[in-house]
DNA sequence: CAGTGGTCTAGACCACGGG
DNA sequence: CCGTGGTCTAGACCACTGG
């Protein structure tokens, strides 16, 4: 897997994105795009790009007429739901130092609703994954992953599940992982949750991901379901009006 | 309040979602885009843009050097989180009967926490709106609205708030309504909730949305909680991968 | 009115895949 | 290889705001 260079407009992004971390544009102001886009020797469409993205990050907003500015909210969201990362990445956005523990890896028995959602109902058992995430020395998310075991198609060791899943999948599987689809649910946690977590005993509900995850196919190839400490991990996105 | 013509994206994204509904890319294939943008007279960068939504969508997906295909997944998808709909929409895409029930609309004082939120500390009260969405006669969805009375520039009546507060925004406050900040949390419904919402005893954990609206100028003008049925209203959405 | 962002076009070239 | 989608450009015109 080489890298290629960064598409330009992803360069752009991320050059203001550093000029706005360096409050360059104190008044919060941006150039004209004209002016910015011969100043970084791009088109007027891919700065325009660039800005379309950023606002949709909620970095900048636009306003016809008047000018592109520096967001304030903006700058508070420490996350992104529409974007997948990986949970360690998330913790340290949050500013606790991540730590990954693999708890378990098998091949068990799982329920067939899990199984129906992956296409495998003539499977008798699924590779099962469990990890926990620390922030610091607190436990803040804790995932089971579900993978059919006949995808594999390398040797693989611990280490290699230790990262996310969709870094596994084409590495492991020579499947390109496309997106997940994700159900947000809150749970109160079972005793078993609980004890993983290590919650107080006043803490006991929490958020959760149920994801399916599609391959560049479309055909779903993992699921997953993590739970959220959410007092301590923020789950916010930013919202627009559907046009 | 006068509509313009939508964009040429957006109009080539209704087409093409209108083609898709009537399944007539049976096989699931796009045409070529070179193909489809002359047969619709537009430029292949229009076409692009609008496929590019109908992606982040969910309801296609691209691949380079293959083809455009109609997502099998996307169909799935009844609710997009990043995207602000009325709830009576999202009530009906579940298949549901809506209704609005306006509770109560009070000038009353709030916790400072939601003064602050607003910029609003120096106010003793604000405007407090409560109201009650059904699925059908099941109560699905109840929601607090605070809003900084000072804002209100013309009289209204109880129908003008029935709608939803980004509505009423620019025609009783003179304010454009840009975006939500919002974050998600579970709940742990209390009594007074789970009276409003007619929870059976066992059903007590909710979804809930803690929202600040934003107008144009990135300035916060308004808060809301909704606390979701989660059981009947599925909040789902696709996530990529960060690039 | 001048200056800003919003929309749309035609055309070029590149990267990737197996119709 | 050819055909697909991916990227980027230069330029035109429109819509909106009040620098």
């Amino acid at each position: 897997m080489l890298r290629r260079t960064p598409s330009l407009v992803q360069q752009v992004k991320m050059h203001l994105k550093q000029r706005i971390r360096a409050a360059e544009f104190a008044d919060g102001r941006f150039p004209p795009e004209a002016d910015l886009a011969r100043e970084l020797g791009v088109s007027r469409n891919t700065l325009r790009d660039a800005l379309s993205q950023l606002e949709a990050e909620g970095v900048i907003f636009r306003r016809q007429g008047a000018g592109t500015f520096v967001s304030q909210a903006g700058l508070m969201v420490k996350t992104r739901l529409e974007e997948i990362i990986p949970y360690e990445t998330l913790i340290r956005q949050h500013g606790y130092n991540p730590t990954v523990k693999l708890l378990s890896v098998r091949q068990e028995p799982v329920e067939p609703e899990i199984k129906a959602g992956l296409e495998a109902e003539n499977l008798s058992d699924l590779l099962v994954i469990k990890k926990l995430f620390l922030a610091g020395d607190t436990p803040v998310i804790f995932s089971i992953t579900y993978l059919p075991p006949h995808l594999i198609t390398r040797p693989y060791t611990p280490d290699d599940i230790r990262g996310p899943i969709y870094r596994f999948l084409p590495r492991f599987c020579q499947q390109e992982f496309a997106y997940y689809l994700t159900e947000i649910v809150p749970v109160d946690a079972p005793p078993w949750l609980a004890d993983t977590l290590q919650l107080p005993s006043h803490r006991t509900v929490l958020l959760a991901f149920d994801e399916t995850g599609y391959n560049q196919d479309d055909r779903p190839v993992v699921r997953a379901r993590s739970y959220f400490r959410h007092d301590l991990i923020r789950l916010r996105l930013v919202r627009r009006l559907a046009v």
